[in-house]
DNA sequence: GTCGGGAGGCTGTAGGACAGATTTCGACGT
DNA sequence: ACGTCGAAATCTGTCCTACAGCCTCCCGAC
């Protein structure tokens, strides 16, 4: 998957010894200059490969004694391992429901003119881009993402960005969606999006989270038409 | 917030300057000898910094051309800026209620018998300590997790990790919640889970998604009594 | 048996070196 | 004047060595 750097080999040979020796929370890995030497690199490329564990929350450095393991990977890593990208992308799409309808309501209830004057912005960009024919995945995400923002909940907002990575990653992993949309699509694409941002103007919060999970239903629609 | 570590202050002064400088995504920012010089560390620390920023999706590091910003950093880390805790720890709260209920919904609509079994594993390991008066937040959260493992989607999952991350975040960086609790709470936090859990067992997704935004507006209330 | 101290191991940090990739820019040919 | 090509400058990726400060563990003293 990530081949090219080094550390991206240590990386994963390290998740490979702790789920093959069944290493549990709390139990110690060899130590950098030991895995160095296992893996045949240098201890600054394991270095790297420790920091972006410890960043991804599975293992724990504690000065003068050692990496710890934090949390089992084989739970944890599920992201990282190769997965089917039908069920992962309904996956994902089960999580947006719950969590963008929310957004949705949320920003209805509490947008300011300011954040209403950010969502109106995206949608001409997002419309601009639809009507000349463009992909304009980054101009939905962007609309979806001031929506988020508008429920001034920074762990919301957080959550949501870690979400859209995981889409990404399936997308880049997956199949090409890009398809050519007719006209009629494009259209209904803008209705729904208007909607929402509609509800969201006369702060209406269940009209927006049922305009929401209609959006998503539509678009997991035309993402996999042979339904569920 | 984590210091001691100069790998971390180092993290902090790249995104200082990208913040100063209003760098756009696509944009370089100063090599890594440059920026070792100017923060006054070696480079190796600098590249510590580096990856970590790389591996939360903020910049993007091109081999002999530098690093680039990748994504707007003004918004995308909301999540490491300083916040004050009381907003914090409800914001995540409102995340909560919409995951947790609809994976105690997905639960009770999919979970296999041994997903059921480590759900009554958690919950048993959950009693114990409750009753021997542990703090128990680790074992309230395997059972948790326990569920959320029983929606069988890895998006779901690996969201709720990240969620968790931030609520672990907030609490280190907040108030020490332990507190003594009499036996009429701890016998009020073990029904609302056996409510949950019981509700997954005989698989009826409506009761455990109730049950578990009753569990939470209970949980937020004994964190913060003075209410919403 | 207990307690303390020391030795060894480990991470954190520094600095230097080189290979390979990329960008830049000037020289050269047309 | 303009496009093309190549060389130099720059940058990341990787390796090496070294040492300070912290942690663990074991051994010895009592």
């Amino acid at each position: 998957m990530n081949e090219g750097r080094l550390a991206d080999r240590a990386y994963t040979n390290i998740v490979g010894i702790i789920r093959e020796q069944k290493l549990v929370p709390g139990e110690r890995l060899p130590s950098e200059a030991r895995l160095a030497e296992m893996f045949g690199m240098s201890r600054g490329i394991v270095r790297e490969a420790l920091v972006r564990l410890a960043s991804d929350g599975i293992t724990e450095a504690r000065r003068g004694a050692g990496s710890f393991v934090k949390r089992r990977p084989s739970e944890r890593l599920a992201a990282h391992v190769p997965i089917d990208t039908i069920a992962a992308t309904l996956g994902t799409y089960e999580v947006r429901f719950v969590l963008e309808a929310e957004a949705a309501r949320l920003a209805a209830m509490r947008r300011s003119s300011e954040q209403m004057a950010e969502i109106d912005t995206a949608l001409s960009r997002l419309a601009a881009a639809l009507l000349s024919s463009n992909p304009a995945h980054d101009e939905d995400w962007q609309l979806h993402r001031a929506i988020a923002l508008s429920t001034a909940n920074a762990a919301f907002i957080t959550t949501f960005d870690h979400m859209h990575d995981q889409v990404e990653r399936i997308l880049k992993a997956g199949v090409e969606i890009s398809r050519s949309r007719p006209p009629e699509v494009i259209r209904a694409m803008l209705q729904e999006h208007e909607m929402i941002v509609d509800a969201i103007r006369v702060q209406d919060p269940d009209a927006a989270a049922l305009a929401m999970r209609w959006h998503l239903s539509q678009g997991r629609k035309r993402l996999m038409p042979d339904g569920l």
